[in-house]
DNA sequence: CCAATATAGCTAAGTGCTTAGCGTTAAACT
DNA sequence: AGTTTAACGCTAAGCACTTAGCTATATTGG
């Protein structure tokens, strides 16, 4: 009996004409989301970063040498708008943990390189990261896991 | 072969000393959790209203009479702070789609009602927001979505 | 070739949240 | 009873995003 069922129960008295179970499966979703990132904040917090500093740091990692990438892959990649990005840049350069610069064969674009500190910081929260996300799926067995995987594939259509 | 798959192996190619296998299942969760908000979004915008206007107002609703709370239930409820509530509130009151009342009896308390023009927007509403949430689980069979409501559940921990 | 259009990255302004802290009322403690 | 502490709802300020629109460079099409 989670929040979802009292929520269920609520509308099938209130409107039993309608069918309000999608409800149970949207709302449980948009609930450990939150809870879920809720949790890998305070490991960032931890570290005195928060999730979208480590997020581009780890995206430029995970490219492999020579760590570099134009802000339109980073946007594309963290799903937010290249203005988003851009001032996430400016944070991180000022910060000292990447460097913006020019994109070779073309004036208008840029490249994105984290610097030795940004792998720094990288090396240093990524071993905690994993063990905050590893204890979240701490309830579940491999084969749930698996499963959970599958499923929400279905939800997100081409990404 | 989806993004997080991409993002493993990207992951499996630089840091192979790491198990970055639980990243799959949380970044599938946060980038379906994503998409169904877009999804659902569109819904709202075609009616003129947005995401936080109708959890407020849905909210009431699913209550029953006489469709009173107080500020710090829908914050609770919402999982946002009092402080955004009474934002919310702002504006709702503004389009006169709920009134505050002074809770009886406490002094200190309110309690937020909805009006009649409020419940109108919900009931015009809900039946297309079902209906989008409806497309955005047609992929998954009724087993399925037990299924998945189940191992979501498991990850939010006693809300 | 060169004008028209598209692309890349950015700043400015607007929005809705959070944190911090206020005034008011209720509850708890001596 | 009177003082302290807690609870309630709120505003102010800060923050990270979005949308709108800019400049500069590349590409396309007559």
């Amino acid at each position: 009996m989670d929040h979802l069922d009292h929520v269920l129960r609520q509308w099938q008295a209130e409107r039993p004409d309608l069918d309000t179970s999608p409800m149970g499966v949207i709302g449980r979703l948009s609930r450990a989301s939150a809870a879920v990132d809720a949790r890998l904040a305070a490991t960032f917090t931890a570290h005195g970063i928060d999730a979208a500093t480590f997020d581009v740091l780890a995206t430029l990692v995970r490219q492999g040498p020579p760590y570099r990438m134009s802000p339109a892959e980073l946007a594309a990649d963290a799903m937010i708008t290249s203005s988003a990005v851009a001032q996430r840049l400016n944070r991180l350069e000022r910060g000292g943990w990447i460097r913006r610069q020019p994109r070779p064969g073309d004036g208008r674009g840029k490249l994105v390189e984290i610097t030795s500190a940004g792998r720094a910081v990288v090396d240093q929260v990524l071993p905690d990261h994993l063990a905050t996300e590893e204890s979240i799926l701490e309830p579940l067995s491999a084969g749930e896991r698996h499963q959970l995987a599958q499923l929400l594939a279905h939800l997100t259509p081409s990404t």
